[in-house]
DNA sequence: CGTCTTCTTTTGACTGAGTCAAATCAACGG
DNA sequence: CCGTTGATTTGACTCAGTCAAAAGAAGACG
């Protein structure tokens, strides 16, 4: 499950290249990244990698069901490598740390709204915002100040 | 209810100017708008309004709570008047519209996650994905080459 | 009613995230 | 090993939103 790769590319029917198995490398070992951070992270095992490279590469993970894309708002887009599972996210409001939370599809009970309005709806969304156990203690230790902007920490 | 925005803005200690009117008034109107519109929207009433005011007046409006803004992935931001509730939103990946879902607080099982990996919650952000009933209909009759992009038909 | 202070708005430049298209390059089937 | 087809590079571009300085208006005070 962590080397094969290969197999999981040609299955997808995508082509096995440099470029993609760099952000794979990349993506299991940061579980939460952003395009930027990807790119940084991939350069250090392959130099030549382009930033619109590693979009081109989600793009073509994310469609072929390799990779998983959110969006936390006020922040860039993260990828994770999670699929298949409908599971949800904690948010950092102090530093922009994801953590995934387990939420098995037909045992969430709020997950089918109360009133639809005539919506077919196919995925629910859950995102938890809140401050990481880091977070909690930095901001006892240094007072109420020290508000980091969120994103600023994320994977980096 | 309605014309009572001298007093709230008044009440949140901000002054009572023709743009922060005219907003509200768009607001009133479009629950669900995003910066862009709204700035169009409000030139109708006080043409000479610029779409930087619209973002000054948006942050002013979040900030003194009179406004809640939520960030669909995929798309621009928008702002609703409702605050207060948590309420929640449904929203069409054809056509980008947004409806609300009521999710009255301690009424909703899955927003306390089963592990909180030591966050300390403070909100719980759910979104709904599908289709409105518009859009099924559409996509049953031109069949199912006719995706539209989101975004395209927000508010507009 | 007029002036003065302070908050808002305007104006205009700028950033960051992401997209698009043409040309080059590499994977992999034969 | 070669050719086809798909991937990457390069570079320009869009869109949403922010920042800062200057001009303008709201409301308090006399």
């Amino acid at each position: 499950m962590e080397t094969a790769w290969d197999d999981q590319l040609r299955t997808a029917g995508l082509r096995v290249t440099r470029p993609r198995l760099s952000v794979l490398g990349v993506l299991a070992e940061h579980p939460h990244v952003d395009a930027d951070t990807i790119a940084t992270a991939a350069r250090a095992v392959h130099p030549s990698i382009s930033p619109q490279a590693v979009y081109g590469v989600l793009k073509a993970l994310t469609g072929a069901g390799l990779a998983r894309r959110i969006e936390p708002a006020g922040g860039p887009a993260l990828y994770e490598l999670r699929v298949g599972d409908n599971h949800h996210h904690l948010v950092c409001r102090g530093c922009g740390t994801v953590a995934d939370v387990d939420c098995v599809v037909g045992q969430a009970p709020c997950l089918t709204p109360s009133d639809a309005a005539g919506f077919a709806v196919d995925e629910a969304e859950v995102v938890f915002w809140g401050l990481c156990a880091d977070c909690q203690v930095r901001r006892s230790q240094h007072g109420y100040g020290s508000n980091t902007a969120i994103g600023e920490g994320v994977g980096a």
